[in-house]
DNA sequence: GCCAACGTTGGC
DNA sequence: GCCAACGTTGGC
């Protein structure tokens, strides 16, 4: 199984918006990015990512299973846009700031802050288990 | 609201 | 295939 990170803006597509859409999950859609629709094209079914939000909050808040694996983005007619279905798997019981990623020296390798404006992105197993660690929550 | 980083586009 | 111009993302 592999990880990754989810970024949204929540005023656009929130926690809250993907908890609301149960284990029926919600496509991934709006990708117009070659590196992360790689990322998404990667994807296995039960592979586990978090969801951050950007922009405003810059947080993680709470972990995401991927239960479809890449099909061409319903928002688009292009068809060089694919994406994942997701859904919503638990809150972080304290959510990590971007803030506390940053101030981790086991995690300056990060992704999320070495390519900051890649919106799909891997996460390695080690990241994974500290991220869960600091936020309290069961990976 | 500003700006740095970075991806994309299009002329040559 | 290079690179300038431009657009977007996202932290601050």
């Amino acid at each position: 199984m592999r990880y990754w990170l989810f970024k949204s803006e929540p005023d656009k597509w929130s926690w809250d918006d993907q908890v609301a859409k149960g284990d029926a999950g919600e496509e991934w859609d709006g990708i117009r990015n070659y590196q992360a629709r790689n990322n998404m094209r990667e994807m296995a079914i039960g592979d586990r990512g978090f969801f951050y939000h950007s922009n405003a909050g810059k947080d993680i808040v709470g972990i995401v299973e991927v239960c479809a694996t890449s099909h061409p983005d319903s928002t688009t007619d292009d068809e060089r846009w694919d994406c994942v279905d997701v859904k919503a798997v638990r809150p972080f019981k304290t959510p990590v700031t971007l803030a506390q990623i940053k101030n981790s020296p086991e995690l300056e390798d990060i992704a999320l802050v070495r390519q900051s404006r890649l919106s799909v992105a891997p996460i390695t197993a080690d990241e994974w288990r500290i991220i869960c660690k600091m936020g309290d929550t069961k990976p």
